[in-house]
This record gives C-alpha cells, sequence and structure tokens, in this order.
DNA sequence: CGAAACGTTGACCGTTTTCAATTACAGTGG
DNA sequence: CCACTGTAATTGAAAACGGTCAACGTTTCG
C-alpha cells in the first residue's frame, strides 16, 4: 500500500537540507491517498513538493472540516513534532510527492541549529497567518459573500465539494451561490465545475 | 495614553528571559485598551503575563472577527516578528500585564541562541493546534451546537457579547441558544450572564 | 443620578439547510 | 466499444434557522 521510495533524493529545501539523510524519505500519493490519518502515532512532519493535500478534521457531528490545503512548497504536520500523534487526516487531493522528515531528526536539528530553527519558526508564522484568513472567510456570514471571497483566495481548485467543505457551507448552497454570482455577472462559468472571477 | 513602566522587571518566563533586558519592557492596560491596531508598524511581540487580550480582526463588510483570545501565559504577535506591520487589533478584555519584546531582538536571539528558537517554535506549534480548534468550532453550523461546543471548551469567560464574536454569530442568536439550552436541561444559567454546564 | 453598555426576549424575514431527484461524466470489466 | 457503477454537478421545494430591528430591564461607573 504504502510506496516508500528510497532511491537518492535530490533537492531538498531550506532549512531541511541539514537533516541527516537518514531522517529524510520520499513518498508518492496518488489522489485520495491519506498521507495520515487523526490518531496516528506521528513519526514524521512533511514537505509537499508537488500536488496538494488537504487537512481533514471529521467533528463529532460527522461533518467534515477542511483546515488547510496544502500545495507545493508548505510543510504539513509541524505542530505533530511535539505531539505523538496526529490531528487530522491529510488526504491527497491531487497526485503528490513528499518528502518526510523523521520527527526526532527535526526535533534534534531544532535544538542544535539555530538557523534550522529560525527558518522552521518563520514557516509556522506564515501558517498562523494562513489560519486566520482562514478564519476570516468563516467569519462572512452571507454564503454568496463567502464563495466569492473563496473564489477570490484562489481556494477553488478542485472539485466544487472540497471547496465547500473548505468554506464551511454545505455543497449545495455553494452551488446556488456560484449560479447567482453568475447570474449577476460577477464570475464567469466556462464549464460543468468550473468558475473563475471576471476580469475587473 | 500609553504607560510604559520600566521599572525594573523580574521573572521573565523562559525562553524570554535570555533577551537582552534593553529588548525587554512592561505595560499595564485597562480593560478596552488598545495593545497595537491592525496595520500599526511592528515593533515588538507580546508575552501576557495577566489578564486577557482579544485579536480582532476587521473584514471589509465591517464585521468584527474575534481571532485568538489570549490568556496569562500566552504569547502575541509572533507572525509580526516578519512583518512590519501588524494584522489585528489587539484589545484588552480584562486589565492585563504584558511584557514587550523588541521586535529586533527576537529576531537576534532566534538566529543566535537555538535553545530560544526551539521554545518559540513549540510556542507557534501550539498556536496552530489553537486555530485549529477555532476552525472546528466555526465550521459547525448550528448556533445551538456551536454555543455547546464553545461552553465546553471553556470560552464564555467575559461577556456574552465577546463570547458571541468569538463564536462568530451574533449576540441575539448566542442568547436564544444559551435559552434553548437551558430549557433542554443541558446547561445551568446561575445568574445574569453567567452560564455552565451540566456536570454529566 | 444619569449615561453607556450588557443581558434578554419577541417578531419578522431572508437564507441556508435538508431531502430529494436528475443529469453528466470517468473508470471498469466484459 | 458499451453497459454499469460511483461520484460530482445541479436544481427544486419546504422547513428550520439565524440575522436584523426593536424594545426593555439591569448593572456599572464616573
Amino acid at each position: 500500500m504504502i510506496s516508500i521510495i528510497m532511491k537518492q533524493i535530490t533537492d531538498i529545501p531550506p532549512p531541511f537540507g541539514s537533516l541527516p539523510r537518514h531522517g529524510v524519505s520520499l513518498r508518492e500519493l496518488r489522489v485520495g491517498d491519506a498521507l495520515f490519518r487523526q490518531d496516528d502515532a506521528s513519526r514524521a512532519m512533511f514537505f509537499l513538493r508537488s500536488g496538494a493535500i488537504n487537512l481533514i478534521r471529521h467533528t463529532e457531528a460527522g461533518q467534515k472540516v477542511t483546515m488547510f490545503r496544502a500545495t507545493s512548497g508548505d510543510t504539513i504536520a509541524e505542530p505533530s513534532v511535539f505531539s505523538d500523534h496526529y490531528h487530522c487526516d491529510a488526504i491527497s487531493e491531487q497526485p503528490s510527492i513528499v518528502l518526510s522528515f523523521d520527527r526526532q531528526s527535526v526535533l534534534a536539528a531544532m535544538t542544535t541549529d539555530s538557523e534550522f530553527a529560525a527558518a522552521f519558526v518563520k514557516r509556522l508564522a506564515g501558517q498562523v497567518q494562513t489560519y486566520r484568513r482562514q478564519l476570516e472567510l468563516l467569519a462572512i456570514r452571507s454564503a454568496k459573500d463567502r464563495v466569492l471571497a473563496g473564489l477570490a483566495d484562489g481556494r477553488l481548485t478542485g472539485t466544487v465539494l472540497d471547496f465547500a467543505a473548505e468554506l464551511g457551507l454545505t455543497h449545495e448552497s455553494v452551488y446556488r451561490a456560484l449560479a447567482d454570482l453568475t447570474r449577476d455577472g460577477r464570475i464567469e462559468h466556462p464549464a460543468r465545475g468550473k468558475y473563475r472571477l471576471k476580469p475587473c
């Protein structure tokens, strides 16, 4: 099931290049594959080289919530370096290639190599900003406005279903909002499932 | 207006004890005071010694969104160490005492002192978790369930108005949800403005 | 004491959720 | 190459719900 490829790994992005090679591995994911699941023991954190991976949390009520959509260059599961399990599912939305960095190696590098640690801090700071933007999105009460804002933020990249989960709305209301916005002439609907902001 | 007190500062919490004294100052805030405002030039990050401070963002539509409610022991505005301005308002919800850490000093410590950097990373990782919990909260569609979840998460500490802002709901619907839940016998309403989860 | 802000509830209305049904593809095995 | 199956895309109708506006009692604090 799990394809871990140990061939020569090239081009490890900073600051992870300084990790020992044995702490790094590479993995490919097909659409729908899980990089890890909520409550799995945490063994590593990841760098997304290409593709897209959604971090999804399942609420008690059974609702899926997309916490974060990682794309090329993003890191995944940093907080789990300090935790012994993962806090959400990581599901591949597109065929993806990730680098895995062993948790212990990362911890070690962090306390040893201050340049590594500083870069890590910077990444996390960026994440915090991203989460804030997401919160701001979710705080928009009108579905139409929220959809428009999400679209403007370039979040409709996969299916509309995924988009809806990211916005915290039902897919039906998202479809309706999209239809409304198209009718209003504010967005274009070039093809089934495709929507684009009108050039201003 | 701004009361900066330069008297002897004692008991600087780790890892900030290692910062040079000239990079640290202390400030007291009264209820409603702003520690900083959105778009102010960022000069420092903060450690909340006591009290409570809300990070509030104002959306284009004029809605207030509470991104984060900091309490004793939390740090504030870490991302702004890497940015030249603040991204939200920080408004004191209770009388608060904060330590300010000069941005440049923090940056310097981060690249110099790996222990400092590691501790910083840990703090940020914790923040990320907090934001995720907040996202999960906001994703709950039913006001009643959201209020219940917020209550279970111990977020009704100040006024119901603040609580409502934190949940992304109007205060009226929060009052109604609280009334409903009380009627259902799921929570207790010991006094005006006070609500408690029923012991299970 | 009076103003200002909080707490609370009612009524009404627009919206979103729900439930349900239909159409359109994409992939699979024969 | 086609029927077959599963998932995504859409749309309709009715019900439930949250937002908005309004009113009023209650604290708090200068």
